[in-house]
DNA sequence: CTTGACCCTGTAGTTGCTACAGGGTCCATA
DNA sequence: TATGGACCCTGTAGCAACTACAGGGTCAAG
């Protein structure tokens, strides 16, 4: 398979894919004799698996861990629990300040009665942190 | 004010006000005569506002449309309206979608019974979206 | 007179890509 | 046989919003 089949094969842009190659995340695949690089099914499998973690949030060294772990399947799954764990942690915090904020800002987008800039009620809680109602 | 009292004073760490002023967003304060920066209260509003707006998740550009509007007192708010209604927007469109992820990843943290990572039911939901119960 | 805290400029690193520029290769059609 | 277009290659630079130096200058206290 020819980078551009396995980018559309996974929906990952060339780009991309010779990035993660660059970085160590993909193996070094094999090439024509044009020099063209020859993918497999399982770059096919590893690159889905990094391309769907990323899309579920987790970073680029976490897949690395979690790619590690699923190269030597002998090893304790454990730490792949603990990576989706912590990750999910963190989302759920990403949550909780985003909470915070949109109740934030819909009290401060609620206070423009329209007028000019010096009277606007939105330019002044932006401008000073004690019109708000929370920490954030 | 020299630098450091305004980082003090605004919590901002010093890097980032040069970073400001680099990027047009503060503008050129005066200088002593060693060459350090001198600024004034209008500076620290300034700056004051630019710091919550970040702390608020608007963008750079963002900012420097809200500052561009009160620096002129005349203008029409209705443009600071519209930034902050369209950033509480995405927020509220950010929400939903780290919600969904996290929907998802409570199902796939809750699949590992432990084990070696061959069997890690995990890594398998990692490695195929069709595991998933939604588009993410 | 030295020590330490502070300030200066300019550049490079961070994350995770994306977008070229400037080439080479391959295959079908005229 | 030529040529056009689709594809591939490397290497570098750009994005956001900072942050972290390196390598220097300034200033006040002891
Ligand atoms: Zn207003
Ligand atoms: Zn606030
Ligand atoms: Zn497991
Ligand atoms: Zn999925």
């Amino acid at each position: 398979m020819k980078i551009g089949e396995l980018s559309r094969a996974t929906g990952t842009n060339i780009e991309t894919i010779r990035y993660y190659e660059r970085i160590g995340l993909l193996p070094e695949p094999d090439r024509t004799a044009a020099n063209y690089r020859s993918y497999g099914d399982p770059h096919r499998a590893r690159l889905t698996f990094v391309r769907h973690s990323r899309d579920l949030g987790f970073t680029i060294e976490e897949i690395r861990s979690l790619l590690d772990l699923s190269d030597d399947p002998e090893r304790d799954c454990s730490e792949a629990d603990r990576i989706a764990s912590r990750h999910l942690a963190q989302v759920e915090e990403k949550i909780a300040q985003l909470t915070l904020l949109r109740d934030e800002l819909t009290r401060i987008v609620g206070r423009c009665r329209g007028g000019v800039a010096a009277d606007c009620r939105v330019i002044e809680a932006l401008g000073d942190h004690r019109h708000c109602e929370s920490a954030h």
